[in-house]
DNA sequence: AACTATTTATAAGA
DNA sequence: TTCTTATAAATAGTT
């Protein structure tokens, strides 16, 4: 635009269209700038080189996401849509599936039954009537199993003692322990056992309590994820 | 730039601003076209005035998206990934819950209570005898009402037959129509009437079935969530 | 929307 | 890159 006319066509010579590109960003980027204070407007440019290099513009005012937040809502598009549609669809699915367990197990719980018909009240006591039998049954077995544990652990015990027993008798009859003829009766022997630490430590299990519990607490957190 | 300098700072006078804000924008359009063709760049430019309006530039070769993808890539940013990562967060916690839900339900309907401690077990019976009470008390409470309901629609048409009766009796002794005369028994009253459509349409609920079953087939489609 | 006096941008050269 | 400068282009104020 000086020295001559131009056309406006790509220039070949590269250092040249280097030149002009440079020279005319700072031309675009400081009209923009005028127009952004004259005109109390928001503009955002974004250029990309032949070679690759990028170079931006946005006004003072505000960002590039800000900027273009609006523009794709101002259009009614959303340029990313298809990446996290999916997503609020499946959020949706889970919360949607969060919702009927809460309510299930809430039913299951005695609470919100007002919504219930008489038929699915029938429905869910008689279920829970079978739930219940087996969970008693499981109940009785693993008390069950506990309880044989613990005789076998018991006879195990006894066996210990009825060896101890013996060798006590061993070194009584044994002439080289100066030791008292200790002919004490059994019961005698568990007692003195019980004192001392160290034979045999039942270890009782202090296992997982946090399953069932901690499925319950879930009920008063998700309230945070609605 | 032209008859007068101004200067670079907001234009007040409303229509001047609106006016030099078009001017200017197909100037900045018209630099941003031609710095596209001689230079062979991308550019994209987002302008908003300040009253709202949206106006776009790109250059012919590429997309709005496609140019700003590379200028994210550019930059190594990514400028909705927060949005992703608050998403996907949600999404874990939901699912978290979801699973407890389920294994909450599972243990309420008798299932997978290996996992359960004998304690475990103990409570889920005590709760599950208090909400089966519950349940049962609710039952009754809706088949009572159901059948107060009933009593009360059968008085009232037991009502309605014994008007119709005198309504026979006074046309019997009305000697303008010929006529009968019925002094049948109040029980073969009711029975023609059975046969008779239309007096009075008992409206029995059709309602809502699908609250307790709907929640439960969720347990089977889950799956396809997880 | 058109005009035009002036300012501004810039192509080519250094 | 930067400066210079002749000239093209943009545009402020006006009609």
């Amino acid at each position: 635009m000086a020295r001559g006319k131009i056309q406006i066509k790509r220039i070949e010579n590269s250092t040249n269209r280097q030149v002009t590109y440079s020279k005319r960003r700072n031309g675009l980027f400081k009209k923009a700038n005028e127009l952004t204070v004259l005109c109390d407007a928001k503009v955002s440019i974004i250029m990309i080189s032949s070679t690759g290099k990028l170079h931006e513009y946005i006004s003072p005012s505000v960002s590039t996401k800000q900027l273009f937040d609006q523009y794709q809502k101002t259009l009614g598009i959303d340029l990313w849509s298809s990446h996290y549609e999916k997503m609020q669809e499946h959020l949706k699915k889970l919360k949607d599936v969060n919702r009927n367990f809460r309510r299930e197990i809430r039913q299951r719980m005695g609470e919100s039954l007002n919504e219930l018909s008489y038929e699915d009240l029938r429905g869910l006591e008689q279920d829970m009537e079978t739930s219940l039998k087996i969970i008693r049954d499981r109940k009785y077995k693993v008390i069950g199993n506990q309880i044989e544990t613990y005789k076998k652990k018991l006879r195990n015990v006894e066996e210990i003692h009825r060896s101890l027993l013996h060798e006590f008798d061993a070194i009584g009859a044994d002439p080289t322990y100066g030791l008292v003829d200790n002919e004490g009766d059994y019961d005698s022997v568990l007692a003195y056992s019980d004192g001392g630490r160290g034979i045999l430590a039942l270890r009782l299990q202090p296992d997982h309590h946090n399953l069932h519990t901690g499925a319950g607490s879930d009920l008063t957190t998700f309230a945070l994820l609605e």
